[in-house]
DNA sequence: AAGATCGGTTACCGAACAGTAACATGAAGC
DNA sequence: GCTTCATGTTACTGTTCGGTAACCGATCTT
């Protein structure tokens, strides 16, 4: 969502006849309504796939839900397999943009950490929470797959760094970074599997929770 | 694996003369091959499974992986589902046992938390880990759906048994503790999405880690 | 008013794949 | 040696579903 760059290549429909194209001499028509149309295909897929799975919907019923017709979703998206990545790629932006206001942020790490950690749930549980999580273990094509795990990597790589960052200023006591970022991201996206709209808790409310308990473990008297 | 009871029922293979069945009065012949085999089938799903997929692996494959024609796999179990539900059973076995040695166990309920967190672990990078957790969310039919549902909501109730059990005795501190459950839970089962065999970490040095982190959470001064 | 074209439809294709029917075989039991 | 049955095989079916071809009508431009 929120890009308006990265549209796929105008399929060019095949008509009976088909006049040269001569692609860049036609004065463009208002694409407005196009891009709207679009991001509802995109949305109404993420919360297709979250609710029934990504082999589970169909493209007829996806179109049927937006009370179009499948040859319809073709128009905005080439296939399904960019449909999910469409879907990942919002999911994305929205933790890259809380992990940008974290990262400069001032204070000690820990509370950017912890900041961070709030954002993220709220994306995790969000729309497109889903389709982050579980697009790349979907039947996609090796170098989509590929594409996500590397974006996926960069998120636990800066998230790696902000508790690197808390070690160094003291407020994030030693300890192995790399398991606890894996810890604490786990613990994080399974919300996407148990959170429910109508829990009882708001997402921030878990991420409190969730933050306390990171705080201070577990531990009574000993 | 391990319990010979559940045998779906002996599928009668249509054959053109079908004498009276009289199901009772045959002499059985040694069955010892084919629970062997079975086995064998729900092993190399599980791995199947983890590795490419449920959709992604097909049956055609599994029988080839295992030398022999996809009819065949037919013999020894109904279908697909029931498959994937034998490997979630499996799973679940190994995490039962986990537990209840540690219910059983004597000491502070937070150090037979982390015996189980070990235990935990192990089963989740084992060969049935991944069914177990994802078995759920694949393609499967309602009341199977259901059944796994209640059997997963059984594991984490009594984990979060034991949490509650530390509190009571003092060697957990004071907290949120489904909340705490979830994120216990949510930490370890993320490890069946990035551990790989070939780690560098084993699972129990990884689950030492997390043990750490749980223990003593991420403060540093402050 | 003409006509290109965007956005949509109906009707279809083809591949993948779970599951089945019918036949083949070899070893155990009488 | 004959029967019986477990265990395989080959060859097929039926369905689901992603994707496409070809037509259509309202609308904006000129």
């Amino acid at each position: 969502m929120s890009e308006a760059a990265p549209k796929y290549k105008v399929k060019p429909r095949t008509r009976k006849e088909l006049r040269a194209p001569s692609p860049w001499e036609g004065r463009r028509r208002p694409r407005l309504q196009n891009a709207l149309k679009r991001e509802a295909v995109i949305l109404a897929a993420a919360r297709a796939f979250r609710q029934r799975g990504y082999h589970k919907t169909s493209l007829d019923e996806l179109a049927a839900s937006l009370k179009v017709t499948k040859p319809t979703l073709y128009i905005y998206v080439p296939n399904k397999e960019a449909m999910l990545f469409e879907c990942f790629k919002a999911g994305l932006a929205q933790i890259q943009e809380t992990l940008e206001s974290c990262e400069a942020a001032r204070g000690p790490a820990r509370e950017r950490l912890f900041a961070f950690i709030r954002g993220y749930a709220a994306a995790i549980v969000g729309d497109f929470g889903w389709c982050m999580l579980r697009a790349e273990d979907q039947h996609l094509g090796a170098p989509m797959s590929r594409r996500i795990k590397l974006l996926k990597a960069g998120i636990d790589r800066r998230m790696r760094a902000l508790i690197e960052a808390g070690v160094a200023d003291g407020s994030i006591r030693e300890c192995d970074t790399r398991m606890t970022a894996f810890a604490l991201a786990g613990a994080l996206n399974w919300m996407g599997h148990w959170y429910r709209e109508d829990a009882t808790l708001k997402p921030d409310e878990i991420a409190d929770r969730f933050i306390d308990f990171f705080n201070k473990g577990l531990r009574g008297r000993d």
